[in-house]
RNA sequence: GGACAGGUGGCCGAGUGGUUGAAGGCACCGGUCUCGAAAACCGGCAUACCGGCAACGGUAUCGUGAGUUCGAAUCUCACCCUGUCCGCCA
């Protein structure tokens, strides 16, 4: 959410922000509204705060006369006229700050000047690690090997569930408890963070401090229970641990992880993008999620990245690293990387990690501050947070990439440990 | 799910209809004292918003929302949360 003072005096600079990522046309006569709105909330508040006044001071007379034992019920009859202006000004107050509010609500973060401008064909690709197979040709699919090791049940997971939701089995799901010890193992200990594990099922104040509401309802899982979600990522319940508190200046910067599964409705058509592990319902994740000074966010968003990154090079996993556009930009982001990973025998690249820096668009709807100094005044803290990593792409990945002459799995050194064999 | 008890400022804690934004304490900031520190003493110390170049003025905020009233932290109702006990349960 932006500042509301932006809709005053950066007007432009919020058109500005939006015509980077092409959302200028859709959003312009929500702007060209803004200020009149605006006005209109702050013209609201300054005659209901007058008849307030009046009012205050009237009921103030009445308690003195009746003091001295003075007849107050002219005093009385005005009070109760008052009250009556004063309930038609509150309920425009309401009206024009739920206005005001509503749009806030629909515009997205400004991205940073170095995001380049457009959709997501000007995404850069800024560096890669690695070296893709060339041999996808004659590699099995990995939702063909999943059936062929017996470690997907894709068939069954859509019985219970309905496409898009995975069963592993055995080995498989060995391998997703070898991942999540792997990866929170590695972020603890090498990389500094404090884990948690947190509820998947979280309210509407919560989806919404993170971003998720209420434009995006219709990608979650809602459950029957009044406002109640499943969090579509761990981002949700972890970034909010923080809601309305205040930090010390000591606590930042600080970085939390968290497995989770996750829950996305995501409306999309089956097909090839969908088959197998590509795109599901629930999948599980390890999450990063740091809180910083807004002088050291930027950086910390490089940091955040490299971290993501490590775990697939402790993989062996060719990736590449793009720098997002500003119109496939998350809504709350205000730069984002994507990590993608190779699948040479589905020939494509999955995106396995976003890592973003929020600037204070999230702080500011989940009210998180930081104090710079003793007896300064609060200021809204960064966030940031990265994927490291999302599992059913990479176990794709890993089924293809390490598939070997004889039809086995290898099992990079780094995960031998956590899964007890080198082969899957 | 049921029965009680309770939610007040950064924290603790008074306060049951009228200068209560709210006693007192702690914490914090400034000062006196001290070689320095501690203690003691003095003073300051909420947040947000509106108007104003500013000085400053105003409004709101005692879990949330609605209601009664000229006037609500205080009375009424609903909801949320916390604690205790009971029930149920992995």
């Amino acid at each position: 959410m932006h500042d509301i003072r932006l809709l005053r005096d950066q007007l432009d600079h919020l058109r500005e922000g939006m015509r980077r990522r092409g959302k200028l046309e859709e959003l312009a006569p929500v702007l060209d509204r803004a200020e009149t709105l605006e006005r209109e909330r702050r013209t609201a508040i300054t005659e209901l705060e007058a008849q307030q006044a009046r009012r205050n001071k009237v009921t103030q007379e009445v308690a003195q006369r009746r003091k001295a034992g003075d007849d107050a019920a002219e005093l009385i009859a005005e009070g109760r006229a008052i009250g009556e202006t004063i309930a038609g000004l509150e309920a425009r107050r309401q009206e024009a700050e739920a206005a005001v509010q509503r749009m806030l609500y629909e515009l997205p973060n400004i991205t940073l000047p170095e995001v380049p401008e457009g959709d997501e064909s000007n995404n850069r690709i800024v560096s890669s690690w690695g070296t893709p197979r060339t041999d996808g040709e004659s590699l099995t699919a990995h939702w063909d090997k999943g059936a062929e090791l017996g470690i997907l049940d894709l068939a069954r997971g859509a019985k219970v569930s309905g496409s898009g939701f995975i069963v592993y089995r055995g080995a498989g799901a060995k391998l997703v408890r070898a991942l999540m010890n792997m990866m929170l193992d590695l972020h603890t200990t090498e990389h500094g963070y404090e884990e948690c594990w947190v509820p998947v099922v979280v309210n509407r104040t919560t989806m919404t401090g993170t971003g998720q509401l209420p434009k995006f309802e219709d990608d979650m899982y809602a459950l029957n229970e009044e406002g109640m979600f499943l969090i579509p990522t761990a981002e949700v319940p972890v970034t909010n641990l923080y809601r309305d508190e205040i930090l010390e200046l000591s606590d930042l910067p600080r970085g939390l992880c968290a497995y989770s599964p996750c829950f996305r409705r995501e409306a999309g058509s089956a097909g090839k993008d969908t088959r197998g592990l590509l795109r599901v319902h629930q999948f599980d994740k390890v999450e990063l999620v740091r809180y910083a000074t807004p002088e050291t966010s930027r950086d910390e968003l490089e940091r955040l990245t490299r971290e993501a990154e490590t775990v697939l090079e402790r993989l062996e996993l060719p990736y590449r690293r793009l720098l997002l556009a500003a119109g496939d930009t998350g809504f709350s982001s205000a730069m984002t990387y994507d990590l993608e990973v190779y699948a040479p025998a589905v020939g494509k690249w999955l995106e396995v990690s976003s890592c973003s820096v929020f600037t204070d668009f999230q702080a500011r709807r989940a009210n998180i501050r930081y104090r710079p100094a003793p007896g300064e005044k609060p200021r809204f803290v960064h966030t940031l947070n990265g994927s490291a990593l999302a599992f059913s792409r990479i176990i794709a990945s890993i089924m293809e990439h390490h598939q070997q002459a004889d039809g086995t799995v290898r099992i990079p050194a780094a995960l031998q440990p956590y899964y007890g064999r080198a082969t899957l």
